[in-house]
DNA sequence: TTGTAGGCGTTATCAG
DNA sequence: CTGATAACGCCTACAA
């Protein structure tokens, strides 16, 4: 920068000046520093830079996984907002490099992160942790709330979209269901859970009488689980399973496959989240769609208001979820 | 960290020593430091460090698409590296924020980010660019290669797989074939083509009588050139359509699902990456199986090889592929 | 072994 | 409108 300076025939504090466009400068002074700028090929340096203006510019982004597609498009909703903002994310990947929240708690101390975008959703999530990283720093939690504590979070409505596929469900006969719910630790599972329930009480059938298996959200577990649910014998098992989200349908659609039961006609399966590759097997998944790219978007964006302190106007709305009616859903051997 | 000295009572630069374990110190006041680092929960200024350290230890790692797979996966394997080193991964898609790749250069010469890996794969790559890039600081390609510069890059033997799955079509009967190609810039495809094109020789087929429709590694470009492949009677227009990635393969197979073709009984398909999904959908899809993660953790590493100056026993081998055959592909109608 | 002091590259506060 | 100059928080000779 003294280069710079010095090139131009002024003061270092000019050229800051002219970089930041503070104080005022005359037009020529100006203009030979940026020419200066761009012989010499100068760039700001931006640890000096972060060290005085007491920030990183950078926000880092919590995922358990990106092999879920969903995390995917929330994560570029993300990138897309911080962009906007000239902003970097630094993407965290705890499962896959096992570093503790803990850590994340420092990076924040440490002035390294502006704030954090946290993305639960495979269940890992110890609430207290979350309100530890919390007191460091800025924090948006995603698709997820910690019950008690109104920390900024960016959700879906889940129980509503929860609620209206296991209606759709049972609207085409299905009597005997059961649920491969979502990690017992996470707000998202509850409320989806209760959505399926309202709707198997609306019906008044008994609430009590439809097993729940719980799993982890990743695509192992829906096959697992759905081997746990699916015995008996053909009038006595289930005849549709609601998963509380795609990656485990996929896995109990898996299942399915390998021991010889067909879907749908054998037995119908939901998701939620509608990530792409749902609408793309065979059969179709029929599935709650949840706004995952502006769910990200709205995440960064709120996490900037946060940032600067800004009065925030409360938690904003969910999302609306829409259903997706496709084809793994039929009415059951049976029915009228 | 003044107030630490304070509290421990010794000097700021002891402090320092204890805290990277550099010079020597006593054990009663290093343990007091440490005391007074946890009582206070001092956390370093990392701007401050990074200042004077020249090194953010932070590396940027440029994908094109997140929804893809393949890149999900490579993305894992740089994270756990980086994890392993302490550095943090700023990720970077160029093509959900539409930031040109000067942008990066930009990042690496302010000391940002220390070293970029970077995935081109959806081809909007400039070569130009990429080497200016390079210029500004170490980069290391993945799953790519700019012809006739030795940038350090992890790839996979791309030739020979494809080699291989073409002639495993062959081998099946398939004698009308057409490709769906990646895009033009990149080597990968070239590379690819090449390996079909030498099994086609071998067997004694006419090379220049295969189509070849140019994708762009995305799903729907993979269903738009189904559609402009797959003209003719049945018994004019191929049998067998080489799709150069998975995802364009799924959009070859949405097209045929749509107009009513069935695979793989009227047309076999093969991909290319084998993405998790590929092993999931029905059909199965035939691929070549390109170890993604490893790759991902394989770049990190030689990219920190070679932010050290380590003399990085030139260019590595490239990864091996594995074919893997499943469903999408079975012998055509007339076949013996 | 420990403490003092200077500097890393910017920005911001002052006088001029 | 412009230019010295003092921080920002840490590291590292160098001196004690």
């Amino acid at each position: 920068m003294i280069d710079v300076a010095k090139h131009a025939g002024v003061s270092v504090s000019t050229v800051s000046y002219v970089l930041n466009d503070s104080g005022s400068v005359g037009e020529s002074r100006r203009a030979r520093v940026l020419d200066a700028v761009h012989v010499l090929n100068y760039t700001p340096n931006a640890a000096a830079r972060s060290l005085k203006r007491r920030s990183a510019s950078t926000i880092g982004l919590v995922v358990p996984d990106l092999a879920n597609q969903f995390f995917a498009l929330v994560t570029e909703g993300v990138e897309l907002a911080a962009a906007e903002r000239d902003v970097l994310v630094v993407l965290c990947v705890p499962e896959a490099t096992d570093r503790p929240t803990e850590y994340y708690t420092r990076l924040l101390n440490s002035n390294r992160l502006d704030g954090v975008v946290y993305l639960p959703g495979s269940g890992g999530m110890a609430a207290r942790l979350v309100l530890e990283l919390a007191e460091a720093g800025p924090v948006v939690l995603v698709d997820e709330r910690i019950p008690g504590f109104d920390m900024p979070a960016v959700v879906a409505d889940s129980r509503r979209g929860a609620r209206e596929i296991a209606a759709y469900v049972l609207a085409r006969g299905h009597r005997r269901l059961a649920i491969i719910g979502g990690p017992e630790a996470l707000w998202t599972s509850h409320q989806r859970l209760s959505g399926y329930r309202e709707a198997i009480a609306a019906r008044g059938l008994d609430v009590d009488g439809v097993p729940l298996f719980v799993g982890d959200h990743r695509q192992p577990s829906g096959a697992e689980l759905a081997e746990r649910a699916l015995v008996g014998s053909p009038d006595e098992r289930p005849t549709a399973l609601l998963c509380a989200n795609d990656l485990m349908a996929f896995g109990a659609l898996e299942y399915c496959r390998r021991v010889g039961l067909r879907v749908p006609e054998d037995v119908s399966l939901t998701g939620f989240d509608d990530v792409p590759i749902a609408a793309m097997i065979t059969p179709s998944l029929t599935t709650v769609r949840q706004p995952a790219r502006d769910m990200g978007y709205g995440a960064a964006g709120l996490l900037f208001d946060l940032m600067l302190d800004e009065p925030t106007g409360q938690a904003p709305e969910p999302f609306p979820t829409t259903l997706q009616v496709r084809d793994s859903v039929v009415p059951p051997a049976g029915a009228a």
